[in-house]
RNA sequence: GGGCGGGUAGCUCAGGUGGCUAGAGCGACAGCCUUACAAGCUGUAGGUCACAGGUUCAAGUCCUGUCCCGCCUACCA
């Protein structure tokens, strides 16, 4: 008896599997080899993090790509490893750090670090692992950490080349500030979230007259950074108040009324009011007419000595309410109106963005935007689905400098020293020995960069950057980067940027941007909404093969891709029935053990052998076209409809027909296209397919004995001939089959019952083609009592009819025959002949169809006209007959 | 305000350059433990392809407009 259990049971095959490849290195690539190459960079998860479901979908995609080009030959490298991800792993840190009654400035800088590789040593082995669950063929012999030495060397080199090319800069500026991480953050990083707030309109008065200006504004407490108010100067309204000045209230401080061509005279009461040190916009303003900017928040984002003694240490939100109080107070508050509007939130904490003016170093990204978008146009980079290009030029078009500096302390520290003797700044890869000045006193900037900085570095400093190493020679640029589109901006667009900037050379020709996993209902799957599936959890539940699948399955084009459990489930059973599959051929092999070639006669080769043959072929064809053009969902349909309802549904039924007269041949070929079946598979379902490709007979009478070790490296099938013949005998012989399947099952025949067929065949090529085949593949499914075939037969009384073209099905069912069943069964059909006849000939008549449409289409039209008229005739004559019997 | 994606069976989705009688999975219904598989087998039902025009011999597919849904993006305080 064989080994295989009844039903799959995953666990202990994945786990073994999974060790047996790292042993032997299958994963591991070559830094130079006379194979092509194929790489692909891991868009490196955190360090501390764990494994949620876009990694799963995203990692699942890499390794289907990487193990089909493995199989096919090329020298593939997947390059693993992590990301320090700097403020989110802080922020976490240092609520583990509240908890423990401390925190990061209460243990310093140097503590803090300390404490967070800690972390990191104790964390860094759990998301690996959990690739390695998913079945992830990296080669983890590679392995990287942002915060590697190799890699924060690449980090300050190339810090150190943007700064000598003046593309690095230091720049007093208004940049988003982030008042809960004390950091400034890029606009990328800032989420504007729609909120319900207020407009608070308020008195000013405009000193020297009895005239009030009235302002609007969404954020009263900015009042108390006013330096003036601003008007349209075409604004006929307030034209004679440009240059008076007005009083801030609750401040008692005059401040200018200047025109200014940025406002908008429709919109609020058509009066500004200018805080320059707090609005982005207001800034501008501020700039164009020299207006003082006045600071009232703290970095912390409470109220400075500059708000006044009144409000000094309150917070935002209590100095809001407190400027509302006592406007109201004073007379000064008009109305408060309900106001819907875009706040920007931080997208690590949520903690509401606040606009301020500080001392930061910059990226000017600009001309690398140039370059990157000049190599894209010339195609040196495609993306997939296209339609990204143009988000991409979008953002590329109208790019922003970007400060890199960051306030905190987990993170490659900004390679720029300043002389504590005469200011000068120097930016070297280490500390320098002495100043211009002869000063030999130094201090390191306090802040760190971006994380995304040293991800724009990835795909060229995990081989090795700044030296020239072979791996950077063999593999670079990467063939493909695997990523969701909704890191575009944050990192493709920036390793493109830097790539180019730094290697004179795109990271990778082809981005591949997938949609994000969505819940049932379409919504995106993310920890904070509570709809998130847990990949761990879905493993151990379903299997990996199952959930790889099922992502594989829903990887279609679309921006969110719905992930419903019954598509996990869905994979389960088709790794079920693959598993039974193989369970019956190995069954049988061992009662009819396939011969070496050697003692193999000449077989001769039954029409299924040739129809299988063909329609895998077919099926490596479809496969290998979909896995070119990254339609994973293609593949996985693919592979499930031939596997199940070509290979199981039918041929198999064939094969043990055959088996019951002794012919096992065709349970060989079963064998042989089960073995290629499972390397198309592979790349989706890596265990399950490993498992049963090593219990699959080897050795002489099958495969090269180089190549079967694994499956990992076993050759990815190619196509064979196909033969459309014999695909279209067969296709006739199961349309027969189908029919009387469909009459026993409409008309309630018992499964155990036998039944006549008498099959009414007038062209003698087709009846001698039936007499063949009918024979012998009847039997297999369903259970007859004798088959007659003849060019013309009389119908039987009191049987049942099929009609298919010129032929006609009849099947005796005396006493057992409901002929009112009968008669609706026979009518639906007739109407439907008659619907499609009445629209097949209203093409045929139309003489311009005859005259334009390519001949083959309008043959094709009249053949169907044809048969289909034959079909309405025949069903016509036997419901007369049974109306009138 | 711009731009993009979507609206096809009860649900979730396929339908590259227009052309076989519009498909799949899941679900529903009916019947089956037919010794690989009940995570299975067999059969059935279910669609005026969002709406309105247009181009064409031919439109789910191309064009225009409209209506919904979602997303990206923008300095309207």
């Amino acid at each position: 008896m064989t080994s295989l259990p009844k039903s799959y049971d995953p666990k202990e095959i994945e786990s073994k599997w999974y060790k047996f490849w790292q042993q032997n290195a299958f994963f591991h690539a070559e830094a130079s080899s006379d194979k092509p190459p194929y790489a692909i960079v891991i868009p490196p998860p955190n360090i501390t993090g764990s494994l949620h479901i876009g990694h799963a979908l995203d990692n699942t995609l890499q390794d289907c790509l990487i193990r089909w080009r493995r199989m096919q030959g090329y020298n593939t490298l997947w390059m693993p490893g992590t990301d320090h991800a700097g403020i989110v792993t802080e922020l976490i840190m240092e609520r583990k750090l509240a908890e423990e009654g401390t925190s990061r400035n209460e243990l310093g800088r140097e503590k803090f670090i300390e404490r967070m590789w800690q972390w990191k040593d104790e964390s860094a082995g759990y998301i690996v692992s959990q690739l390695q669950k998913l079945g992830c063929s990296c080669d983890w012999e590679r392995e990287r950490f942002t915060l590697d030495e190799g890699l924060s060397k690449a980090v300050r080199t190339s810090f150190v080349k943007l700064y000598n090319h003046v593309l690095i800069y230091r720049d007093t500026y208004m940049v988003n500030w982030c008042p809960m991480c004390n950091t400034a953050v890029s606009n990328l990083e800032v989420e504007p979230v729609e909120i319900d707030g207020h407009f608070y309109h308020i008195h000013y008065p405009v000193i020297d007259t009895d005239i009030v200006l009235e302002i609007a504004t969404t954020r009263p407490e900015t009042m108390l950074g006013d330096t003036a108010v601003a008007v349209h100067p075409d604004d006929k309204r307030y034209q004679h108040l440009i240059g008076k000045k007005a009083l801030l209230p609750l401040c008692d401080r005059e401040i200018p009324i200047i025109a200014d061509d940025y406002v908008d005279t429709d919109f609020g009461t058509g009066a500004l009011k200018v805080t320059p040190a707090h609005d982005m916009n207001d800034y501008e303003i501020g700039l164009r007419h020299n207006l003082e900017q006045l600071t009232i928040f703290t970095p912390d984002g409470s109220m400075n000595q500059d708000a006044g003694d009144n409000y000094v240490g309150l917070s935002r939100w209590d100095c809001r309410k407190k400027v509302v109080e006592d406007l109201e107070n004073e007379n000064y508050l008009v109305k408060i109106v309900p106001h819907r509007h875009a706040v920007g939130h931080h997208d690590r904490c949520g903690t509401i963005v606040e606009p301020a003016i500080s001392l930061q170093w910059f990226l000017n990204v600009r001309p690398l935007a140039q370059r990157a978008i000049e190599a894209t146009k010339k195609g040196e980079v495609k993306f997939i689905p296209e339609r990204e290009t143009s988000r991409f030029f979008h953002w590329m078009e109208n790019i922003e400098p970007w400060p890199i500096s960051r306030q905190r302390w987990w993170g490659h520290r900004l390679p720029i020293w300043y002389c504590n003797s005469c200011e000068k700044v120097t930016v070297t890869m280490d500390t320098p020995d002495r100043c211009e000045c002869g000063s030999t006193d130094f201090h390191q900037d306090e802040d760190v960069l971006d994380t995304w900085f040293s991800s724009g570095l990835w795909p060229f400093s995990t081989m090795g950057w700044p030296q020239e190493t072979e791996e950077l020679k063999t593999f670079y640029p990467t063939s493909v980067l695997v990523t969701g589109w909704d890191i575009l901006f944050f990192w493709v667009a920036r390793m493109i940027m830097l790539g180019l900037a730094c290697m004179d050379e795109v990271p990778f020709r082809t981005v591949y941007l997938h949609g994000l996993v969505a819940d049932g209902k379409g919504q995106k799957m993310s920890k904070s909404k509570g709809n998130s599936i847990d990949p761990l959890e879905t493993i151990e539940t379903y299997g990996t093969d199952a959930f790889r699948f099922a992502l594989a399955s829903i990887s279609t084009p679309i921006p969110y891709v719905p992930l419903p459990e019954a598509q996990i489930e869905s994979g389960r059973r088709f790794a079920n029935k693959v598993w039974n599959a193989a369970r019956f051929i190995m069954m049988n092999l061992e009662k009819h053990p396939i011969p070496t070639i050697d003692e193999r006669g000449e077989e001769p080769e039954p029409l299924e052998v040739q129809w299988i043959k063909s329609r895998l072929s077919h099926t490596i064809q479809t496969t290998t076209d979909a896995m070119e053009n990254f339609r994973f969902y293609e593949v996985a349909q693919t592979l499930y409809a031939f596997l199940w309802h070509e290979f199981c549904d039918w041929y198999l039924e064939f094969a043990k027909q055959r088996l019951t007269k002794a012919e096992p041949y065709p349970l060989w070929v079963a064998a042989d296209v089960l073995e290629q079946m499972m390397r198309l598979l592979h790349p989706l379902m890596p265990f399950i397919t490993e498992e049963i490709w090593q219990q699959l007979p080897h050795g002489a009478n099958k495969f090269d004995s180089d190549v079967n070790v694994s499956i990992t490296i076993a050759p990815y099938p190619k196509p064979t001939t196909q033969n459309p013949t014999v695909e279209a005998t067969m296709a006739s012989v199961m349309e027969i089959i189908d029919n009387i399947r469909s009459i026993r099952g409409e008309l309630n025949v018992p499964m155990g019952a036998s039944v006549e067929v008498h099959i009414q065949a007038p062209n003698t090529e087709v009846r001698s083609r039936l007499e063949t085949y009918l024979e012998q593949y009847l039997p297999a499914f369903t259970r007859v009592d004798g088959i007659t075939i003849a060019e013309s037969l009389p119908k039987p009384s009191n049987s049942a009819e099929a009609v298919i073209g010129d032929l006609a099905i009849y099947i005796p069912l005396a006493g057992v025959i409901d002929l009112e069943a009968e008669q609706a069964r026979l009518t639906k059909r007739h109407q439907q002949a008659v619907k499609d006849v009445t629209s097949a000939q209203k093409t045929l008549e139309n003489p311009n169809f005859i005259e334009r449409a390519p001949e083959n289409v309008v043959a094709q039209k009249r053949e169907l006209l044809e048969r289909l008229l034959i079909e309405q005739e025949k069903l016509e004559r036997s419901l007369s007959m049974l109306t009138s019997s």
